[in-house]
DNA sequence: GTATGTGCAAATCGTTTGCAAGTCA
DNA sequence: TGACTTGCAAACGATTTGCACATAC
């Protein structure tokens, strides 16, 4: 393990022992895969990485995310992706390859208050903002 | 029918032709059914509405989609929501209630333009954003 | 020791596919 | 007539649930 793992187990086992939960090699193995992956990733990936079944995946993806550490992307809408979370950003997903590009500050509060008035919601708490391109080594060939 | 079904049901005739496909009593009622749905439609819900079966209210939409007739939107990721294509909008989802409310003119060139510029695509076609948050009726109960 | 987590089997649900019968042009 | 459509059955794939066994604390 890296240094930044360590870290991070760390941080999971504070949070998990906040929540009364247990810090189960699984848990950790989760974290350490979403950690080290480079784009959002599905349970089926996740399976293989921590070797336990997908059951359990999905079973402690929900936990995490409920314990605010993992979020949730909708790339597609045939299967969800997984990734930590870290500040709020979108992604740019290449249409040819699948490659997937974080994207940071794009003014999502703005994006939010434009929304609020526009829609007459009495709050906005969120939202979605996902990109569909080609990315440049696609468009090469 | 009203008189935006008679426009439409010439817009639909006209371009079902074009691609050499039939004009059936189903996808009449399906386009019938998207214009005066007020919000994005599940199939489910289209399936009582044109009294056909699930299989062919999900080709048919894949159908009315490849045509440019039909857009399919993501509020969920359970399952698919579709709506008419009409210009280029986005939606505010209550989280309470789930009503659907349409958002225009957010500027969509220009998110397309600095997510170019913040991903390293080559080109960007088409993102896909909706907000999430609580509608007046909700907040006020 | 007890509450929590894991893993297997099976259920569920949205969506797709195969195919025979029906319909539009 | 002949291609396109429909509808039923069945397949499929992601996600969820039930339950007995195992583990963390």
């Amino acid at each position: 393990m890296q240094k930044d793992c360590v870290i991070h187990t760390g941080k999971i086992t504070e949070i998990l022992k906040l929540g009364k939960l247990k810090i189960t090699p699984i848990r950790l193995k989760l974290m350490d895969a979403l950690e080290h992956a480079k784009e959002p990733i599905r349970a089926k990936d996740l399976v293989k990485q921590v070797k336990s079944d997908i059951v359990t995946v999905y079973r402690n993806l929900e936990t995490l995310n409920r314990l605010g550490l993992v979020s949730q992307v909708f790339l597609d809408q045939k299967e969800a992706y997984f990734e930590l979370k870290s500040g709020h950003h979108h992604h740019a997903i290449c249409e040819n390859c699948g490659k997937v590009s974080d994207i940071h500050d794009l003014g999502h509060k703005k994006l939010d208050q434009e929304a609020l008035k526009a829609s007459g919601f009495d709050s906005i708490r969120r939202h979605s903002l996902e990109f569909f391109g080609i990315c440049k080594s696609c468009a090469i060939k």
